[in-house]
DNA sequence: TATTGTTATACTCTATAACTATA
DNA sequence: TATAGTTATAGAGTATAACAATA
């Protein structure tokens, strides 16, 4: 089957190939991918998961610090927030010393799909860890940290 | 102002820190965020920056290879092309070869926006690379390739 | 004045399914 | 049978603006 001649088959970015911003969105796509299939029978995304697991690791932390955690805007958190307490994972309550603010806790439910979660998510590290060598890793993900972090 | 009982201020993900998929969402964000900013008066997203950008390099390209470059679905791919044909920045034609495929090109006015994004492209990815020592990025780069890549 | 949560709103990306035309 | 494009549809994330309550 030969290549048409207004059809070839592109390999390569180019001039764009210098652009680590782009590298880094085509890795964040892959990852996003197999972790959304990896947890479709479960229906939760990867913001969801993030959230429950971060809750259930800080029970009663306020809506401002998830936000400032997960780098999201208050508005964005929200919306995560008002999916997850529509389906019984978590719970908002009142803050006994500042009344402006609302503590976040797992309900049982949530705590159940969390732990279904870690499961498969421990599969899908696996599935990425796997792309590199051991001793590689922990240098990714402190260059990671670089982009993120301050 | 002392830190309240019930509102600590949280540095770190525990458990989750050894999730390399959380630090490449968070990279990503971080990019994401300050990308769209940066693009923010010439109304251009990421992916339609990048589209321009690669549509200016392979001249009649397909879908399809749009796609499979951008990693995307065919559908989703569909949407940013339809969105940037109705701004009359590219257009599309009849493959002479298959007639199931269509050529993509840019219009005038698609390569005078994609010119003038290209340069607060540069000033993004001198924010983004000056959190690097210079002898790490290829390094970085080569890492995000290994994820994406096969 | 600043912070926290909220609501309303709008847009982009993403994917699935089903369809047509063509190879 | 497989591929390319399309349409309809739906959900998720993202952000802005404006507001009330509280610090």
């Amino acid at each position: 089957m030969p290549q048409e001649k207004d059809t070839p088959v592109f390999h390569g970015f180019g001039e764009m190939d210098h652009l680590v911003g782009l590298h880094i969105a085509l890795a964040h796509g892959t990852v996003y991918r197999h972790f959304t299939e990896s947890l479709s029978h479960l229906e939760l995304t990867q913001k969801q998961a993030t959230m429950l697991w971060l809750v259930d690791e800080h029970a009663g932390i306020a809506q401002t610090d998830i936000a400032k955690l997960m780098r999201m805007d208050r508005a964005t958190t929200m919306a995560i927030v008002n999916r997850l307490q529509a389906r019984d994972f978590l719970v908002r309550g009142k803050s006994k010393t500042d009344r402006r603010r609302q503590t976040i806790d797992l309900l049982p439910e949530g705590k159940k799909v969390l732990e279904l979660a870690k499961l498969v998510i421990a599969e899908h590290e696996e599935w990425l860890k796997d792309k590199f060598k051991t001793r590689d890793i922990d240098r990714f993900v402190s260059m990671l940290k670089t982009v993120y972090e301050k």
